[in-house]
DNA sequence: GTCTATATACAGATAGAC
DNA sequence: GTCTATCTGTATATAGAC
């Protein structure tokens, strides 16, 4: 059995099927519905074995979600330096987020939906992370707003509200529907423009299309 | 103690508190992480009595879900069918859908995050409730489409994210909050039509303020 | 690093007296 | 309609051999 030798670039290591396939039943059943001996037979394991490779449930938990939001947030804070345009800086925000979320599903799931399983000092870790990236999110609708490219009375919310929408798309993102990754998240970069009312100065509407963006994965954490 | 016996009318049964403080744990811990134990405790009864006033804990759920989503999508049903312009009818939709989840809160929190916690018949028949109701929406969303009043290539697309970006106002309304309810569900109708690119005969875009709408709470089942 | 065996607590649910 | 007492299964986690 191999153990943590070198072998190809893609192998997974037994620490990497675990939180894989916690994730997959984290996702499928909730945390809480889902017992150690469904997480050691997901990953071949028996439930002692299983407790080598974690500390125990709760840390395993918030491994994932912090690894599901932190890359996010440093993404957001990148962009939102590097464009000056709040348009652009907004919609790559928003490609970006669809991406992910679309791409890694089944972690954005846990994330998005486990937070209540958390108590204590995790949850005040995971809580203080999503409020970071919430607040790059706001941070960018109030630019556009103080620039006069946006126009909503309550810029907090109307952050909240884009970004639970685009966090929606991992419930139900398939590869096989009738939008393709890049479609998707030009349609949601279009909308979110559309819901800000975004506005060129000479008044008619601010559309994706008008934009230059980098591409949705381009800033990988 | 009362049982049954006629009180007056804001009094609350003992099957009604049952209801409702499970609610309120299942909306705080999740189905999975609230005991029989918890619910008992909630309701101020022993777990025995609490199965005088419940078949188990599986329907409890399914009728919490079933009670917030059913009036949910008879109401959108009959503004689809009441309001002939699709812009009043999909605005109106989105502002009862917002009016509702704020106003009950964790009911619609339970709804739409304990229904992996279902399996067999009792998924089967919450799903198919779910889905006749977002069926509601894209049909609205098409004929706005249909109409040349709504602007977007995916209608299946848009109706599933401005559902779940409406959905999202269980997770954090507070009545002490910068906008009001009513002020709130103005907001995300008039968002709704930006996303959607409303527009009016002319061109130019087509506004909640341009609509002469029900209030949120007309339409109540 | 992986196993068998097990400790201890709690889960959902019920029996049967009053 | 409410209780005490309890059944049976499963939960998370650990001890200690190999």
């Amino acid at each position: 059995m191999r153990t943590q030798k070198a072998g190809k670039a893609n192998d997974e290591t037994t620490r990497q099927r675990v939180v894989r396939s916690a994730i997959e039943r984290f996702a499928d059943k909730g945390f809480h519905g889902t017992g150690i001996r469904d997480l050691a037979e997901a990953a071949g394991l028996t439930t002692s074995t299983l407790y080598h490779y974690m500390a125990n449930k709760d840390d395993l938990l918030v491994e994932i979600m912090e690894s599901a939001i932190a890359p996010l947030k440093r993404a957001a804070e990148q962009i939102l330096e590097t464009h000056p345009d709040p348009a652009v800086a907004l919609a790559s925000i928003v490609e970006h987020h669809v991406w992910a979320h679309a791409s890694d599903r089944l972690a954005c799931i846990v994330t998005d939906t486990e937070v209540r399983a958390l108590s204590g000092e995790r949850l005040d870790r995971v809580m203080a992370l999503r409020d970071a990236y919430e607040g790059v999110w706001k941070r960018a609708v109030a630019a556009g707003i103080s620039a006069g490219i946006f126009h909503a009375d309550a810029p907090g919310v109307a952050a909240r509200a884009l970004l639970q929408m685009a966090t929606g798309v991992s419930h139900w993102f398939s590869p096989s529907g009738s939008l393709k990754l890049d479609e998707l998240c030009r349609f949601y970069s279009d909308g979110a423009l559309g819901f800000l009312k975004a506005r060129k100065p000479d008044g008619s509407a601010l559309e994706r299309a008008d934009l230059e963006l980098p591409a949705p994965n381009h800033y990988l954490g």
